[in-house]
RNA sequence: GGGUCUAUAGCUCAGUUGGAUAGAGCAACAGCCUUCUAAGCUGUGGGUCGGAGGUUCGAAUCCUCCUAGGCUCACCA
């Protein structure tokens, strides 16, 4: 595999010197060469205890010889020394600079992008809301969390069909038909879709109760439904337009799009043909009434395909979901983004089409998250103690305008009330995405507004603000006609502090963090690889004048690092699914 | 009971696939704005990595057992 950045380079380049100097093959090597976990132990290290045994020598003897040998003694090096049981290596820090920034500033927004993807189609199934429900801070999380892993795998180069898979069917239809007819509201139902309807489906609720005749009234409209009524097929495709409408203004002002919204209801007649192939291949055994294939083998319990009264189930709807979006993709991946608590559903899911002959089943991924909850309690629509992600969004943003504002008056900046809001909506609703993708998404998230709504430290506001403070002096620079350094410029070498080291450092480990989070369906490796170029940066930032230099060189070779710091911030936020913005 | 995930600073979390003195952010305390945006920066304190064994040069990381908790285990999705 050929390395694909320069500055990978340095790193290969120490492999290669040590493979001369241990007879040792590079690609070995490399594996094995680690970064020191201080400054003062230099850039990289080489552990010697793994050869210990095959020369029978001691580890700090052989880092000893190692460390003398004369073949080490590159020009790229500052220096090689024997700590312990390692070799450690400092680079010329100038020239790393140098290459690392050129590459950044040559590639822009380009950088770190990859072509691994090229031709392999990767769907993301997220979101995934149920008509008529209102939208709460749980769907939130798969909807960040699908959004971001869409945007990291289109970085790589994959193409990328993200899909709606919509709660849009099943028996609360025919419940939600029934009330209506009862007592819906018309001008409610246009004026606020998902309100109105939950509105009834409670009531609906109450009133079953007293009244056991609505539940089969339900049953039977719902049976009108799928069987294809004229008269309950528009009501349910009235439903469910008006509530489309409803999320679309939630997913316009998260950036979020989808490739289809085919929910439940499309893949319900495909589900016949599910059965028919599983009853052909003989899978199908009849237990306790109801049909289901044995997963023994997997160990695991089996999967219902037909309820004892013959209807489908979920488990056949994922089966069909999954065979159709094979005929029609072909794809490299189908990822779910579905909460851990449905784990074993796809285990069982996967595992049966495995046991059917369907190869394609090992490219199916469950990726799990979190459950949000409050402290003390779940969070429960039928208990009514949600947070609806509008409600949360309008407290965010309204914060950020009070911020924004004050800093308005205080720096005096000019800012027109229309900027303002339009830094507050981003800024503001960056906030509440960074929560969700700023820990592993395994991890549960006990929700509290003052962490949601904390805008100091490791949070969305504070890289967001980097890159405005970096923007800003890049600015300045340009009304006095400075500009940074272009590629491959001489100035690059004179960043050769520890500060501006340690920034380029982290800007070059970018790439690789993208590959990780792609591997491991984990955007908060990213958000966390921003965030320390942001500490890094705002380090320097702090104890280096910019602009008040003498040098025009150095200047210049400062505004490329924050040119590239720009960058790099830009990639990491964009790929989390956070706008930036020029100033706030 | 079975499966599965988790347990790291007062709180929220990392820990690069077994490496050097376990790191960040909040919170606490002490400092830094006549200088490029203080949503910032610097410093201090804070740890039995849930517990006990084991594997080896070396374990927060791998294995076994134990404890506590979350999720889940056939006709909801």
């Amino acid at each position: 595999m050929k390395l694909e950045a320069n500055f990978m380079d340095f790193k290969y380049k120490v492999a290669e010197l040590l493979s001369e100097a241990s007879g040792i093959s590079s690609s070995d090597l490399i594996e094995k060469i680690e970064i020191p976990p201080q400054r003062e132990l230099g850039d990289y290290a080489f552990p010697c205890f793994v050869l210990s045994k095959s020369l029978r020598k001691a580890p700090h003897q052989i880092a000893g010889d190692l460390a003398a040998n004369p073949i080490l003694q590159a020009p790229f090096l500052e220096k090689v020394q024997q700590v312990g049981g390692y070799v450690n290596f400092f680079i010329k820090k100038g020239e790393y600079v140098k290459e690392v920034l050129s590459e950044v500033l040559f590639e822009g927004e380009q950088y770190a992008r990859s072509s691994e993807g090229e031709g392999k189609t990767v769907l993301v199934e997220f979101s995934s809301p149920n008509i008529a429900k209102p939208f709460h801070v749980g769907h939130a999380f798969t909807t960040v969390l699908g959004h971001s892993i869409s945007r990291i795998y289109e970085k790589l180069g994959y193409p990328v069909v993200r899909m709606n898979h919509l709660g849009d069917y099943g028996t609360q239809f025919g419940k939600l038909i029934t009330a209506f007819r009862l007592w819906g509201d018309v001008d409610a139902l246009h004026e606020a879709p998902i309100k109105e309807l939950l509105r009834i489906y409670v009531k609906f609720h109450d009133e079953e109760k007293k009244n056991p005749d609505l539940t089969l009234r339900a049953r039977e409209n719902f049976r009108l439904l799928e069987s294809g009524n004229e008269a309950e097929v528009n009501l349910w495709n009235e439903f469910r337009e008006l509530s489309l409408k409803e999320f679309a203004l939630i997913y316009d002002r998260l950036g979020v799009r989808f490739d289809n919204y085919n929910g439940e209801s499309y893949y319900s007649d495909k589900i016949p043909a599910v059965v028919d192939m599983l009853n052909e291949k003989g899978l199908l055994i009849e237990s306790e009434g109801a049909k289901v294939v044995m997963l023994d083998e997997y160990k695991l319990p089996p999967c219902i395909i037909l309820k004892s009264d013959g209807t489908t189930i979920y488990a056949s709807r994922d089966i069909a979901a999954a065979l159709y979006r094979y005929d029609t993709y072909h794809f490299h991946k189908n990822i779910y983004v579905v909460g851990t608590p449905q784990a074993l559903h796809f285990r069982q899911v996967f595992s049966v089409l495995d046991k059917a002959g369907y190869t394609f089943s090992k490219d199916c991924v469950h990726v799990g998250f979190g459950l949000v909850k409050f402290a003390d309690m779940k969070f429960s629509t039928r208990e009514g103690n949600i947070i609806v992600l509008d409600d949360l969004l309008k407290e965010s943003v309204a914060k950020t305008y009070d911020i924004i504002k004050a800093n308005a008056e205080l720096r005096n900046t000019g800012m027109s009330e229309s900027e303002i809001r339009e830094i507050s909506e981003k800024v503001g609703i960056g906030a509440v995405i960074y929560t969700f993708v700023k820990s592993g998404r395994e991890r549960d998230i006990v929700f509290s507004w003052d962490e949601m709504l904390d805008f100091e430290g490791d949070t969305a506001p504070y890289l967001i603000y980097t890159y405005a403070r970096s923007r800003s002096i890049l600015r300045k620079a340009a009304e006095q006609g400075i500009f940074p350094a272009p590629p491959e410029s001489e100035s690059l070498l004179l960043l050769s502090t520890e500060e501006e080291f340690a920034v380029t450092r982290l800007i070059a480990e970018m790439p690789d963090a993208i590959k990780r989070a792609a591997q491991s369906y984990e955007p908060f490796m990213i958000a966390r690889q921003t965030s320390q170029i942001a500490r890094a940066f705002n380090r320097f930032y702090n104890n280096t004048s910019i602009l008040n230099g003498t040098d025009l060189h150095e200047k210049e070779a400062r505004l490329a690092l924050c040119s590239a710091v720009c960058t790099s911030i830009a990639i990491g936020t964009n790929l989390l699914g956070i706008d930036i913005v020029e100033r706030m």
